[in-house]
Order: C-alpha cells, then structure tokens, then sequence
DNA sequence: TGTAATTGAATTGTACACAATCTAATTTGG
DNA sequence: CCAAATTAGATTGTGTACAATTCAATTACA
C-alpha cells in the first residue's frame, strides 16, 4: 500500500531516529550530571577540559560541533562555577585560552563512574554498541 | 596505556556521537526546510499532521518525543504559519484539536522530494542505513 | 608599509528542549 | 454527590543551538 508520500512518514525517517534518540540518551544522563551540578552540553566541555586541560574556543568547538555562540555562555557558566579560567592569550589576543582549574579536575574523579551508570542504563549489548559506533562514525566522518 | 578516566574521554561516549550525527544531520535539512519556510522541528510535526490530519498536543507529543513546553509555542507558530488550525475539544475542553489546514496539506507536495535530497546529501548506503535504523530502533524501544 | 582580507570571540535574535509549576476541566471514590 | 486526584495544556525559567553580524587583532599582499 505504498503511496508517494511513504517517505515523508515520521517512522521511515532516519534523521527523526537519530535525533530523537540522542535527546532520549541525553535525558538518561541528567540525574548522574544533576549530582555533579552540570548540565549535558556541559559535561562534554568538561571532558574534553579533563582530557586537554588547555585550549581555545575554537578548538574546543571543534571537539564539540559547536560554535561561539553556544560556547562563549556556557563557558562562562563554567567559570561561575569555577571549574574553569577564561584568559586572553598574549601572543594573540584574538583568542580565548579556556584552562580548566583545580576544581575542575576534582570534578573529574566525581564524574568518573557516569559512564558505567549510563551503560547500566542504556541496554545495548557491546556488539551492537561497536556496531552502532562504527555507522555513525561513518556519519560524522563526511561532516 | 588505558588510565582510569579512559571512559571519560569524549572520542568513546557513544552518546556523543549520537548527539553530534543528530546535530549534524538535522543541520543539512536547512537548506531544504528553509524553500518551504519551515524548522526542522516544525517539519517533524508536520510529517505527524500530514499523516494523521486531527491531534491533540499529547498525541502529537508522544509521536515526537516533545511536550506541551516545546509544542504550544511551535503549533501557535505553525498557526501563525497557515498550516495548522487550534481549537479547544468540545467534548473535553482540556484537549486542543490540531488540524492541518488545506494550506497545510498543499505543503506537502512542496516537501515531497526533500527526504530524496536528504538522502542524497548523506552517502550512506541502504545496508548500512538498514542496520543503523534498526539500532536505533532498538535503543529507542525500551524508553 | 599600509590597506584589505582573514580570523577568533562575542553579541543578537530566533527557535527549540525540558523541568517545574499552574490552571482549568474531568474523573474517581467515599 | 462532592472533594480529591488526575489529566491536558499553558506558562515560566534556564540552557542550549545556530545563523548572522560585529568588533578587534592579526596576517597577507600589492
């Protein structure tokens, strides 16, 4: 009974998938990150701060696919919070040096069981995850 | 050289991913959206309306994943628009019909060939497509 | 060398997303 | 039958996202 319109049917779209499927996963997270006081898009700066410790706004947005205009307040909201500083650089004053603070690698070892609890959470079994990995890196590689 | 906050790196949060390809994808609708004036988000539920014609908010919420907070605003914009109509039940005054409008429908054909382009615009091949749709799916099911 | 082009962040404006709360309408149970 | 509980949607407040613009700093090049 396929019609021309099939493919403007909500069930037969790929993208809905994806998007709705991320806010899903993200939603899982907001307990484990209410504990730490931060939120999703948060917790990955902060990942990415653990990780480099150093770093400017742009090459943190290219960690992220974000660009200034979501980072500049978030970045900002960190540094309220005090899990990282927020500095010109001398040699270049165009950029923003983003280090994360002391507090902010504490931070790191209260974080450090949230992905086991998400794993707990999200049942996908590793072949599949490997898997599911695998396609979307595909994805992404063409962006 | 795993360490103990090997987890926590970005480069292997499946979630990440997901949120990131979602992102990205839904991005490169833009184009497209923009020829027949409306946002991805508004597209989604117009593919809802297309399809079913009458809804109330919480139906159409539980098609989308989205509640009366993101659906009010986007339905009295889509109204604005021409292509949905808002009243209130008569049976049950809690309940607010949705009805795509004629205007509504006619945009239909005018969005008929974006899920081609779309396709177009992601190499991703139909395999590939297959089993990522049914991961999906699968994470999806259980929320 | 001086101006034009480029670059990195910030700002502005629009549109989600969602938790929490509120209100009015309906349903339930004593 | 009526007060309490439930339900549907709207509202409020916070926090992204991102396009477009602006601005200051740096680089390129005629």
């Amino acid at each position: 009974m396929a019609d021309k319109y099939d493919a403007l049917k909500l069930e037969n779209q790929l993208c809905f998938l994806l998007y709705a499927c991320a806010k899903e996963v993200v939603k899982r997270y907001k307990p484990f990150l209410d504990e730490i006081d931060l939120t999703y898009t948060q917790y990955i700066a902060m990942m990415v701060m653990w990780d480099k410790e150093t770093l400017n706004v742009k090459e943190l947005g290219e960690y992220l696919f974000l660009d200034s205009g979501t980072l500049t307040p978030l970045l900002k909201t960190l540094e309220k919070k005090g899990f990282v500083s927020r500095e010109r650089s001398k040699e270049d004053e165009r950029n923003l040096v983003v280090k994360v603070t002391d507090k902010g690698m504490k931070l790191r070892d209260k974080a450090i069981d949230i992905p086991t609890k998400m794993a707990g959470c999200i049942k996908i079994d590793p072949k599949d995850a490997k898997e599911l990995y695998t396609l979307l890196h595909k994805i992404l590689g063409e962006f």
